[in-house]
DNA sequence: TCTATTTATGAATAAATATTCGTTATAAAT
DNA sequence: ATTTATAACGAATATTTATTCATAAATAGA
């Protein structure tokens, strides 16, 4: 059932970019995008995409995704937007990476979890990072591994 | 009203702990550790300390805290557990200290307080400290420094 | 292809949860 | 102290959400 997969991610879509407070909005809200369902089944959905219900800071109840699935949305929207990484610089066993302003917390994440191999570790500001290499580690060594998980370096 | 706050945090130390599935089951549990109250009330609670009810891997409901007060939670457990500094590594006259996240500006600060004779200083990112060692200080040197005054190097 | 099994779904309903309304207690102000 | 406002709460109920039961569609196996 193709259609199944696609409402799904419309309702990622809905709750990440909107606040709703009930099924019957959320149904609506579905209605309206072309997807004809009951809330039956709509609560099976978000039993099975483990969207929580709770209050926000307004005091209303609102649906959201689960704190690891709603982290890697964002994480894969910063990926995908491919305009990240702006720039590479050596000095000595410190690189420093330069970023789109705001988005350097989340590349030095990426960098911490793909690159131990290079990095004995990160330092991120708003938009630059200062990522150490490990000894004996080359330029070339960084870049290559760089590339392997931002695509930008691949151009 | 007294007995409000100790019931609040009862709650959330329960739903830490252990798996609830309805208000039902909560206010049982509630009951046996001598709080009385109606669901009515423990809505209510859940509302204002923003509980969420979502789905876990099992396939079941579950309340859960909603993600900053786990945080935060998770947080003071680590103070007092001992397991801030997470590594250490070299790479010339650079030292990378590895923190729990959110605890590396803490930790920098007793590092500045008490690291001058290794270090020339130390920038602090969210879980990564970089520290500068003064020149012709040995590695040995600087985890000697540390173990003053980080137990868990001690070991 | 034909049968068996799984998956998806709606209608109806059960179960769970939030709110309304009224009351009592607590605190603040004069 | 008396009034006024605020917060806490339960009982009843409205509202919301999950499940049961039945059926149809898709998938797998022979």
């Amino acid at each position: 059932m193709k259609n199944k997969t696609k409402r799904l991610t419309a309702i990622r879509e809905i709750i990440t970019s909107s606040v709703v407070g009930s099924q019957e909005e959320l149904l609506q809200l579905l209605l309206e995008k072309g997807y004809e369902l009951t809330q039956a089944t709509l609560s099976r959905d978000l039993k099975q995409l483990k969207v929580a219900k709770t209050s926000n800071a307004s005091g209303e109840y609102v649906y959201q995704l689960a704190s690891l699935e709603k982290e890697r949305e964002v994480r894969a929207t910063v990926f995908t937007s491919g305009q990240v990484l702006q720039s590479v610089d050596f000095s000595g066993n410190i690189a420093v990476l330069h970023t789109r302003p705001g988005y350097a917390s989340s590349l030095a994440y990426e960098i911490d979890e793909n690159g131990k191999d290079v990095f004995i570790g990160t330092v991120a500001g708003d938009d630059t990072i200062i990522a150490i290499i490990r000894e004996r580690v080359t330029h070339e060594e960084v870049m290559k591994n760089l590339s392997i998980f931002i695509p930008e370096l691949t151009k």
